[in-house]
RNA sequence: UGGGGCGUGGCCAAGUGGUAAGGCGCGGGACUUUGGAUCCCGUAUUCGAAGGUUCGAAUCCUUCCGCCCCAACCA
């Protein structure tokens, strides 16, 4: 990890660490602690694996143990290679560290299958040909007991025999599984003879076409875990009715390690679909650039918009850890990224939608490098210099031919403060045939540089600006939720319904002939800064030669707006 | 309806028999060259409900109510 994307967030107590610490006390495993963070490679990581992720690497690092990076890699159809680089990379930039503990499910298939022949040696699995649709008639319901299946007592050699076969290649997808021998009256429908491993003809990622047999995700983690010496195996609250089955497979196999299950409520955001499913199908139909677009909530496209690592870690420490079902604000993310960027972004100044204006009394052909502070909040960014001449841009919204009481910006006649620059008052608007603003007079008062009135009066605003002459063309784009505004309460997260029906028309708005200062037109990728009062801002990475492109990451919380609305 | 979980302010969340932490949000004030930030102050007589035990309950007992998850050869 390095220095600068070190963990900021505090790990709040909770009762996942109550638990570890309990076993660390009291010397279990040997006072160890190892926990591992499982991705299926089927898809990007999000905001929710953010708090997993964070969970389980905390543990670890708090306790001095290890978390491990296993992927669980059982189903060949759905994954890819593209997924386990892109979830490495993300978990990284996270800014946790694995180490050499990178492991896959595949990595122990040998292992596993091994493990399943002496499942059947002690007569506690076998081979079912029944159909699937049969299993599920078999399996009963929530209220009526499932009922045997008719291979259900096959003998030891002959479902030896047919494992093997199964493990050769000799029948086709569907043909037979192994289920571990349960209980077909369970209440726990987990425990009805759960499915171990299935037939399945296709190529895997990483073992090619050396298997055409797959575990189950019930009997590949427990004792993958196991296999790794896993001491807490922390999952979300739907596996709740698992444990028994992960523990069931643990001690069937008698394992040298036993790990141990713990869960927790998943993360939900509103106006935040988590559904890699959904996510998915937002990619592949186009509604979105890719899983990196910035409206995207996963990692990838949140690192584009430019939030941090530092933020988001920030933020899954303050949600908690707990059993509850939740439904946290996405403002409180938001909040995060303002409070980490506010310290750290440093300032420039831009111009969204210019507006000329012309200051009449100052001589022409004068150019003045202003002295800027980078970073009012951190004195240690130092200063620049910026630019100033006759002709300046200032932002379209900032002026008001007529104003109401609440404005207190530009207008006629009135003075306000250029950040940095001068007190300037308007004296004449100049507009076009149609009546449209197209220029604006006005003075400065040569007694003001820096901002400062050396008679002490005030102004009421201070406004962002940009010399017309040597400002440099950007493109600015301005993103909103992905998913309606209509949704404070995640339905679009928890809903059946078509997706797409819950996309935010309005999600991304592209400003062209945007003017930034000089200094922007170097930055790279990734680099951040607070254009002033318009908010939060990085330089995005697929910026062209001669024209900049800023993603807008957040705006400034905006007490305007909140006073506007109430008059 | 069978099983497994969960219910503390608008959103999270501590608390586990001794008289409701904290954060976000919200309201008010101070300060201010970002209507930002920062700094103060305020914001649950009450813990899903009703009974009960106790000097004392969010914490223990009983009953009730509500919400979530489970019937993939997905994870």
């Amino acid at each position: 990890m390095s220095d600068a994307n070190s963990r900021t967030a505090t790990a709040a107590r909770d009762f996942i660490r109550e638990i570890v610490q309990a076993d660390v006390s009291a010397g279990r495993n040997g006072g160890r602690v190892v926990t591992r963070f499982p991705p299926e490679p089927n898809g990007y990581l999000h905001i929710g694996h953010a708090k997993a992720i964070c969970l389980d690497f905390g543990i670890a690092e708090e306790f001095g143990g290890t978390c491990h990076l296993r992927f669980d890699d059982t189903n060949p159809v759905k994954e890819d290679v593209e997924y386990v680089d892109s979830i490495r990379n993300d978990v990284r930039w996270l800014g946790f560290d694995w180490g050499d503990h990178e492991y896959y499910a595949s990595d122990y298939y040998e292992q596993l299958y091994a493990f399943a022949e002496q499942l059947i040696r002690k007569g506690v699995a076998y081979v079912d040909s029944l159909s699937a649709d049969e299993i599920r008639e078999h399996r009963g319901t929530l209220t009526e007991p499932g009922r045997n299946s008719p291979y259900r007592d096959r003998s030891v050699d002959e479902n030896l025999d047919l494992f093997r076969r199964m493990r050769a290649g000799e029948f086709p997808d569907g043909a037979h599984v192994l289920r571990a021998k349960i209980d077909m009256a369970s209440p726990n429908l987990n425990l009805r003879d759960p499915v171990l491993y299935r037939i399945r003809h296709a190529e895997h990622h990483r073992t090619g076409n050396a298997w055409c047999i797959y575990p189950m995700y019930d009997y590949a983690h427990p004792l993958s875990d196991a296999i790794e010496g896993i001491t807490h195996s922390l999952c979300t609250l739907e596996y709740e009715d698992h444990r028994p089955l992960y523990d069931w497979c643990v001690s069937a196999v008698g394992t040298e390690h036993t790990p141990r299950q713990y869960e927790f409520a998943r993360l939900a955001l509103n106006y935040t679909v988590m559904s890699k499913r959904k996510l998915l199908q937002l990619v592949e139909q186009g509604h979105v650039s890719d899983w990196d677009d910035p409206r995207m909530p996963t990692i990838s496209g949140l690192r584009r918009r430019g939030y941090t690592p530092e933020a988001i870690r920030d933020f899954c420490a303050r949600v908690g850890v707990a059993k509850k079902e939740n439904l946290i604000d996405i403002g409180l993310l938001e909040h995060c990224v303002r409070e980490d960027l506010n310290r750290r972004a440093p300032r420039a100044m831009a111009v969204l939608k210019p507006l000329r204006l012309v200051l009449t009394n100052y001589p022409n052909g004068q150019v003045e490098e202003m002295d800027v502070v980078n970073n009012p909040e951190d004195p240690s960014a130092g200063t620049r210099k910026v630019p100033f001449s006759r002709e300046i841009c200032i932002e379209r919204d900032d002026f008001m031919e007529d104003p109401p009481k609440t404005f207190f910006r530009l207008a006629p006649g009135r003075e306000v403060r250029l950040r940095n620059a001068y007190l300037v008052t308007c004296t004449e608007v100049v507009k076009d045939a149609d009546g449209t603003i197209v220029e604006l007079r006005g003075t400065y008062d040569p007694a003001t540089r820096g901002g400062g009135a050396p008679d002490g009066r005030k102004v009421k605003a201070t406004l962002h600006w940009v010399s017309a002459a040597h400002a440099v063309d950007a493109e600015v784009r301005l993103y909103d939720r992905l998913f309606t505004v209509e949704d404070p309460d995640g339905e679009a997260n928890r809903t059946g319904r078509d997706i797409t029906s819950f996309l935010n028309p309005a999600s991304l708005e592209v400003l062209r002939g945007c003017r930034v200062e000089p200094m922007l037109a170097s930055a790279g990728a990734g680099a951040r800064f607070q254009f002033e009062r318009l908010g939060y801002f990085c330089a995005d990475a697929d910026t062209r030669p001669g024209a900049p492109v800023f993603n807008r990451t957040v705006s400034l919380k905006d007490t305007w707006a909140k006073i506007a609305a109430r008059s």
